[in-house]
DNA sequence: TCAAAAGTGTTCCGACTACACCCATGT
DNA sequence: ACATGGGTGTAGTCGGAACACTTTTGA
C-alpha cells in the first residue's frame, strides 16, 4: 500500500454511512419437519414482534463473522453451516432507520443440547408451514433463503449439516422431502444416494422409529464430491 | 406500524455505521470474447489504479437502483441485466476506510452507441485473459463474477442479454464457449438450443462473418421458460 | 399373527455424447 | 475451383422415472 497510513479514514470521510446488519435464517430438522428459528424482538421499534435473530455488524468483524457470533450466543453452538444469501437494502425497509441488512442462512441440528439455550434467549422454533408473521422483511428471507436451499439441494449433497451424527436413510429422506415439499421415490432415492459412496454404512439399527430398525449411517467427508446430486425439486 | 414517527433515527442512534459501496462486474462481449469494464480509480487511495466501477451506496437508493445509476453514468445505458453477486465485508479490505461493499454483475451488448461515452470516463475493455490487476479485493470479484455467470449459465438461458437482438446461433455458440472456456460441439449446442423454443428464425442471413451467412434469429421472450438447459461447464 | 416401517430390482424412455459430411457463396 | 464457415442426422450410452413385493420385529 503506498500511501500514508495516517491518511486512514480520511479519505472517503464525507461519504454517508449506512447502518448494516446481519440477519441470520436458521434452519433445524427434528427428523419429522424443517423448522425455522425466529425470536421475540427485544430492541425498539417493533419489539416483542417475531423476528429473526439479527444484529449491527460491528466494525472488527465481516458479515460471516457477525452471523456466527450471533449464533454462537443464541445456540452455543461453533462451527456452523452459514451462507451468505443476499442483502436487503430496500430505503424503507426498517422504519428505525437507513439500514441495509445482509441474510445469512444456517443449517444446524436441533437436539437438547441447545435447545436450553434458545429457550433462554426467546427464541422459539416453528414450522415453516406454520411460520408466524415476522417483522420488516424477514418474511421475504425466510422465503428467499427456502429457494436458495431447494436449488443448493438439487445440486450439492447440501442437509447433511441438518442432521446428526449417524443417521438413517428414512431420515435423509424424510428431510429432502420437507426440503421439496413432495414424496420421494424410496428406492430411488437410496439408489441416487448410495450411487454417490459418500455415505458409510455402520452396522447399527436405529430402532426408534419402526420395529424392523432402519441401519445408521455416516457422512464420509473425504469421498464427498462435486458430483451432481440432482433432485427434482 | 405502531410508533411513532419523529421517533425514526433515534432507535439505533449509538450504533456504529459503516460505508456500503456498490462494485460492478460488468460482462460484455464483442462477438469473440468476454470482456470486462474496468476503470482508471478516480478517487484516493490507490488513485489511478485498474479497478472495477463502483460508488457508494446513498441514503435514498437500494444497492441495485445504486449499480443501475452508476451503469447508466458510465455507459448510457438503463434497463439493464445486473444481478447481486455477494457482498464483500472483510474488516480491512479496504485501507482507505471500513468499508463494506456489495458486488453487482451486468451483462451488457458492446456496441458503438455506448464506446464513445465509456470512454470518456477513463473505461476501457478487457478480455478476461488479459485483465490486470485490480485494485482492494476486486480480482477475486470478478473471478466470483465469473463463477457464478458459468453456473447460471448451465441452468438458465441466460447471456442472451450480451447479445444484439438479432443474433446468428454461431454467435451465441462463441458466448457459450468464452463463457464455459471450451469448445462446444456445433451439432449438439444448436439442437439443445432449438428445442427450448424460444429463439425466432428471421429469413435474414447475417453474411459478416462468413460467405454463406448465417441466419439471424431473436430471442422469444414470451416463449422463455424455466426449463432445464444444462451445459457441461 | 398382524401392523408398520425398512429394504430391494427391473424396465422404459428421454436426453446427452460422439462423430463426419454436404451446402452456399464470394473471391 | 476452392476456401471458408454454416448447417444437418444417427447410433450408443447413461441416468432418471415408474413401479410392488418381501423382510423384520415388537406388540
Amino acid at each position: 500500500m503506498e500511501f500514508a497510513k495516517n491518511q486512514q479514514n480520511s479519505w472517503y470521510e464525507n461519504k454517508e454511512q449506512v447502518l448494516v446488519a446481519v440477519d441470520c435464517i436458521i434452519f433445524g430438522f427434528d427428523n419429522e419437519t424443517l423448522k425455522l428459528l425466529v425470536f421475540k424482538r427485544e430492541i425498539q421499534p417493533l419489539k416483542g414482534s417475531w423476528s429473526l435473530i439479527g444484529s449491527f455488524i460491528r466494525q472488527n468483524e465481516n458479515a460471516n463473522q457477525a452471523g456466527l457470533r450471533i449464533l454462537k450466543d443464541i445456540t452455543g453452538l461453533e462451527n456452523i453451516f452459514m451462507e451468505e444469501l443476499k442483502t436487503y437494502s430496500a430505503v424503507d425497509r426498517d422504519p428505525g432507520a437507513r439500514c441495509i441488512s445482509i441474510g445469512q442462512y444456517a443449517l444446524i441440528r436441533i437436539d437438547e443440547n441447545n435447545k436450553e439455550l434458545v429457550n433462554k434467549h426467546g427464541a422459539f422454533w416453528f414450522s415453516l408451514d406454520e411460520l408466524p408473521e415476522l417483522v420488516l422483511d424477514h418474511n421475504q428471507m425466510v422465503k428467499d433463503a427456502l429457494d436458495r436451499l431447494r436449488e443448493k439441494a438439487r445440486f450439492s449433497p447440501v442437509g447433511f449439516e441438518l442432521l446428526p451424527k449417524y443417521f438413517t436413510l428414512p431420515q435423509i429422506q424424510t428431510l429432502y422431502e420437507q426440503i421439496f415439499q413432495k414424496r420421494l421415490d424410496s428406492r430411488n432415492f437410496r439408489k441416487k444416494l448410495l450411487s454417490l459412496n459418500f455415505l458409510k454404512k455402520t452396522e447399527i439399527k436405529d430402532k426408534s422409529s419402526s420395529k424392523k430398525g432402519a441401519y445408521l449411517y455416516e457422512f464420509d467427508y473425504e469421498k464427498e464430491t462435486d458430483q451432481s446430486f440432482i433432485f427434482k425439486g
